[in-house]
DNA sequence: AAAGACACCTGTCCGC
DNA sequence: TGCGGACAGGTGTCTT
């Protein structure tokens, strides 16, 4: 489910119900999710939660003990509920606190994972070699011109590999790259850097509205307040294969590319 | 080192 | 209505 914007949209959610607010307890009804989630996730139990940060897709909600790292995978997502609000299927973990209210993760697939880090949680192993975040300086053409060049993998997959940029999943590659014109099959190291520049324009443009918009609703992703994402409503490519190009009426393509479903038009990305 | 396949798991949708 | 198969927003790991 969860893009970048989604995780961000689930973290701007959730903050004002976890900011200050004390751990009490720690439900979790199943612990086989992506990786197990450890006993000593318990350590969180009496900690205050200082704030809630996202770095890639991981939402990270520090302690003055360590810190709780929540990934939504492709199912999962988040509510803030008073704590008395019954239990649903996949209802997997709860953090509860001392407000009464509780976040709860539901992930029918078990792609998420909720792990805790004593010390700088950047140095996780999962975090740790991960790419520049896509809303920042640091996301730039020069950076994807620079390590392209000897690269052969089609420039979608290029996009989507996190130690590029992180945050750019399969929805917003697919989009990004059509506002772009760049055709997602070409070498990534056969992309000029005068493209590459539009490109990181249209990916931060893409992911800004995004978030603006509440993330986007395929199936099942809800806001925290249970409200769907309304970017839905403006993608141009992802999932209307078959469809006229809303640039100029060709039908889109659709293809596999790094075993992802990618759409485009022929005609306008080059 | 780089590219591609595969794995994890459940729900949904489509064709027969 | 039921069943089999394909597919889905992610990403670490294994195989070439």
């Amino acid at each position: 489910m969860p893009e970048l914007p989604e995780v961000e949209v689930s973290r701007q959610g959730i903050a004002p119900y976890l900011e200050n607010a004390q751990i009490t307890k720690i439900v979790v009804r199943n612990a086989q999710l992506r990786w197990p989630v450890p006993m000593t996730l318990q350590d969180a139990v009496g900690c205050i939660v200082t704030s809630v940060r996202r770095r890639a897709k991981y939402l990270l909600l520090e302690t003055e003990k360590g810190t709780i790292i929540i990934h939504l995978g492709m199912s999962g997502s988040l509510r803030v509920l008073d704590s008395t609000v019954a239990v649903e299927k996949h209802d997997h973990v709860d953090i509860v606190l001392n407000s009464g209210k509780c976040l709860r993760l539901n992930d029918p697939r078990r792609f998420g994972s909720v792990l805790w880090q004593v010390g700088d949680v950047l140095e996780h192993k999962l975090l740790a070699s991960l790419g520049p975040e896509p809303l920042t300086d640091e996301f730039t053409a020069q950076r994807l011109f620079e390590r392209s060049r000897t690269r052969k993998v089609p420039v979608k997959s290029f996009l989507m590999d996190n130690h590029i940029v992180v945050g750019v999943g399969n929805i917003y590659a697919n989009e990004a790259l059509f506002s772009a014109g760049i055709s997602p099959k070409r070498a990534a190291g056969q992309v000029s850097l005068q493209r590459y520049k539009v490109l990181v324009e249209e990916v931060k443009q893409v992911l800004a509205k995004a978030i603006e918009q509440g993330g986007t609703t395929l199936k099942d992703f809800t806001q925290t307040d249970g409200k769907p994402g309304y970017f839905v409503q403006e993608l141009q490519v992802y999932g209307k294969a078959g469809k006229p190009c809303p640039k100029c009426g060709e039908v889109l393509q659709a293809m596999k590319i790094g075993q992802r479903n990618t759409i485009y038009c022929n005609q306008c990305q080059r």
